[in-house]
Formats: structure tokens, sequence, C-alpha cells
DNA sequence: GTCCTGATCCTCT
DNA sequence: GAGGATCAGGACG
């Protein structure tokens, strides 16, 4: 018991000290996209620190009919056009949320979807809050992740580079990259800007 | 104001 | 594999 719960701080309080800067954020959608799989998403909030390892992304661009912001900013969307590394979150289906990262200079509307995890910290947790035992029945979709990880709506906008919601840099590395077309959208569903670790069981769909 | 849609998930068959 | 749950935002009048 005593050597599991160090072993989870080891996991989670190393990578602390490397949270992704801002400027990693600031670049191309697609590279973003593509470069934030194998690494770490945390949050903490009072009921606990929770984290994954990033295994399934897809871009969204401000000129792709498929992209909220393709018609220009509204309230529900604003987050999106704001600085480099915020979050993105919205409300789809009655139910559900999704969670984004917000790229590109402030004033241009693109961002990442996060779409699912690999659990490595709070596990008990996301246990608790899903309902349900089966890790890659945790984070393995964008509305499951953010149930598991008890990310929140009032977290839209947050800055991602500070203490309570944010990504880390992992060392691991060597991890082969699928690229391919994205899910559940009508528009633009041709354009291959979803991507994923081939063979991770925790991807949503393939 | 009303109506329709949707970057999903779960349950049942 | 199909269909239901459930509601905020956006389009339209």
């Amino acid at each position: 018991m005593k050597k599991k719960f160090a072993e989870e701080i080891k996991i989670i309080s190393a990578p602390i000290d490397r949270v992704l800067p801002v400027s990693f954020y600031d670049r191309d959608t697609r590279i973003v996209a593509s470069e934030l799989l194998g690494h770490i998403l945390v949050n903490s909030n009072s009921e606990g620190m929770t984290s994954g390892i990033i295994v399934e992304t897809e871009a969204y661009l401000q000129n792709d009919p498929a992209c909220h912001a393709a018609r220009g900013m509204t309230k529900r969307n604003r987050a999106m056009f704001g600085p480099p590394g915020c979050a993105y979150i919205y409300f789809i289906y009655g139910m559900y949320y999704c969670f984004n990262v917000v790229t590109r200079e402030q004033g241009v509307g693109e961002a990442v979807l996060i779409r699912a995890l690999e659990p490595i910290g709070g596990i008990e947790l996301m246990k608790k809050r899903r309902g349900r035992d089966k890790l890659t029945e945790l984070c393995r979709g964008p509305g499951r992740l953010v149930q598991a990880m008890g990310i929140d709506k009032n977290q839209n906008g947050q800055d991602l580079t500070g203490n309570e919601l944010f990504v880390c840099a992992a060392d691991e590395g060597g991890h082969n990259i699928v690229n391919t077309t994205r899910v559940g959208i009508s528009e633009g569903k041709e354009l291959p800007l979803r991507f994923y670790i081939a063979g991770n069981p925790n991807v949503s769909k393939r």
C-alpha cells in the first residue's frame, strides 16, 4: 500500500518541473496535435490529482468547416480565440464535455481536441468518478476522459501552464504515431487531422 | 420566441 | 450495430 503511494507520487511529481511552455502551443495546430502524444495531462483539485498520457488527439483549424471557430467568435467558442496554452471546454450532446487545448496566437480560433488518455495517476479516483473498474474504460473517448479527470466547465479558458490543469513533458519517445481522419464529424472529415499512438488500447476508435 | 443540431456514451439486441 | 438520453448554442422568423 505504502509502496504504491510512493510510486504514484514519483510518477506525478517528476514531470511537474517540466510543464510545457506557452511556446509549445504557439505553433501550427497540426504539429501541436501530433507532438502532444506521449505527454502527460494533469488535473489537480480538491478531490485529488489525476493524470494520464495523451494517446489520441484531433486538430481543429480555423478555416476548417468542422471547427467551432469556422464561423467566427461566439460566446461559446470564445476561449478558442484566446492565447495559446489555454483550455477550451464545451458541452456536447446534452450530457458530455470535451476538452481542447488552444493553439496559435491570440485571435486565431484553432485548438487540439484531446480524445483519449492512458491513465497513470489517481486511478482509484478515476474509477470512482467513472463508476468503472477497467483501465481502458476510464479515459477512452473525449467525454470519458473529462469525467475521469474531473475537468469542470469552469476551467474553460484556464491557463494550462499553471499548477492546477496542465500538460507536462514525458521522457518516453519512440512511439509510432498514426495520422488519419477525424471522428464524428460530417464536414471536413476527409482531412487527416487525427493523431494517435499505434497499438495503444486506450485509443477510442481504430 | 421555436426548432434543430451535435468533435458522445451507454444499454440493449 | 442501433437507438435513446439530454441540453446549450445557433439559425431563423
